[in-house]
DNA sequence: TAGTAAATTATATTTATTCTAAACTGTTGA
DNA sequence: TCAACAGTTTAGAATAAATATAATTTACTA
């Protein structure tokens, strides 16, 4: 519980009412030492063992939903059949493990600076990613 | 029907089995004078409206997996309800603009070469894509 | 052209996500 | 402190994309 102020006013100064559910979440999202990637089902197994806590998954969807909208998670553009979140919101891609399914992080600095020359008129650009699929080297792969 | 004999001859060579209902799924997809992005669901439509043929949604789904296996059409990295695929394989990027659900290419030469520094060992990168998503300049975004 | 392996089909199933409506909780102000 | 109420949580239902199934049909081979 050691954060648990911190969110509550975090959660309060964002608008969103600092609930038992929330707290929780935040707990399990940002006190980690480091960033992290996660499924819905995987956050509620977290909450539910780890954080020994029952919630409901339409909670963890609504909760995670609302702290994208406040920029504190993003989602990562995959085809995968669930969503990956991202517990780390600043600029930077990832690499994706087709092997294993699982992402890891490039940082911003071991990408060369991805330039968009063109324009769409009246758009503007809200985000760009990279995402590189990787797999094993020594197999031929589908 | 023009081009049906080039397509059996491809399919054969791929090793696939030259139906009725992939001949017809060539058509869409190829004959076209652009390169398209689609939904399988799009694809339905054409396939029975424009192309006035009755094919099983579990066909048209074989049938794309089978030519994204084989190169002929790739699927586009995103988080939507549905999966999009595009019959341009060549390297390229996209804009997604949020406003219509849309797809939109870059080229690649609109994009500054993406270089990727970090390697992680045992594995080799199979793709890198670029997703640039876009909204109206006007109206303050989500 | 008969036999058979592969493909197609309608339908059922699976699974992630969203919706719903009732119960509960956090907040506000008297 | 507590009543009132708006916002939240919840279980379960609904939705929809994608996959599996098993019977029928089709394309190929000998």
């Amino acid at each position: 519980m050691a954060y648990a102020d911190q969110y509550i006013d975090k959660l309060r100064k964002s608008g969103i009412r600092p609930t038992k559910q929330r707290i929780k979440i935040c707990e399990v999202l940002f006190d980690a030492e480091k960033t992290f990637h996660f499924t819905i089902k995987e956050l509620v197994r977290i909450i539910e063992n780890q954080a020994n806590m029952k919630v409901s998954l339409a909670t963890v969807y609504n909760t995670v939903h609302a702290f994208m909208k406040k920029g504190y998670l993003k989602e990562i553009p995959l085809n995968a059949s669930q969503s990956y979140y991202d517990t780390n919101v600043t600029h930077h891609h990832h690499f994706f493990d087709e092997d294993e399914n699982k992402l890891i992080d490039i940082h911003q600095d071991d990408v060369g600076e991805v330039i968009i020359k063109r324009t769409i008129p009246g758009k503007k650009i809200r985000s760009v990613e990279v995402i590189a699929k990787i797999v094993s080297d020594n197999q031929s792969q589908k």
